[in-house]
DNA sequence: ATTTATTTTAGAATTATTCTAAAATACTTG
DNA sequence: CAAGTATTTTAGAATAATTCTAAAATAAAT
């Protein structure tokens, strides 16, 4: 069942990929890389994933769909977005304004509302209006 | 053990903004409005002030801290921030960009980079460098 | 081919949060 | 004020996302 080398190109370009971020080719995490990379850009949940790869008749854990996420971020291949249900700090600072966060300490700094320009906000689409603008400054050591 | 109506007058404003926020006086919320609006501004997890609330003596169910945090938030005397632990979704367009979250429906819509311009960055602390800057636009109906 | 280091796995554990249904309390009306 | 009704609070169980554990499997190095 050749096909002239055209899935030879996109196994060895995942594969490639895998390499260059430091991350041993097993066979779950090129097997996740194709469904993560295997399409256009993509925003999906680790549940969604799991369902994805079983649905194509792979039998991988869900520890491992976890494991695969958080390494390929960390190798920065894979962007992270955090919306739901997130552990929630309350903040009686109701003016608009925006946060750093401390990752590691879990800490929150205010950072006034003029200290950061949103402007040119995007209009949103039909049928929906904006309830919050949020922006989160991660921060390190 | 009177004091000139220093505290009743802090009582009455507690009383008022419930009032004014549509929301009955009760003495959970009473006693939890002044923790969190007694001083200055401040960020809050649930569980720190329910702890806040035994160190002060009130005995208050986890329940209802969080019925309550979610009361004054409805209400608006109370922002929210969602930071670590949230339910993550995962973006294979790792370039710089940010997000629409669609309450309700949970889902993500790509906002290209360019299409908000978030300038002037806050200089970050000293010695903490900056992660990620992530701008979450949330919509509803 | 053997060793060594890394991964994967099933299942249990953890954590934040919400749900449930009953008991307590606040507001309203007579 | 007394009684009725609606709202709140509560303890405890339930849920949901994620991480941990320790053993079995697999990949890379020698």
């Amino acid at each position: 069942m050749r096909d002239g080398g055209r899935n030879d190109e996109r196994q060895a370009a995942i594969v490639a990929k895998l390499k260059s971020a430091g991350l041993r080719t097993t066979r779950p995490r090129v097997a996740l890389a194709h469904l993560l990379f295997g399409q256009g850009d993509r925003h999906i949940t680790a549940e969604a994933l799991h369902s994805e790869a079983r649905a194509a008749g792979l039998s991988i854990s869900q520890a491992t769909i976890y494991n695969t996420l958080n390494q390929f971020h960390e190798a920065g291949i894979l962007r992270e977005v955090q919306v739901e249900k997130a552990r929630s700090y309350f903040d009686t600072n109701i003016s608009d304004h925006h946060h750093f966060y401390v990752e590691g300490e879990g800490r929150l700094i205010d950072i006034e509302q003029n200290a950061i320009s949103v402007d040119k906000l995007p209009s949103s689409p039909e049928g929906f209006r904006v309830t919050g603008v949020d922006v989160v400054i991660r921060l390190t050591k």
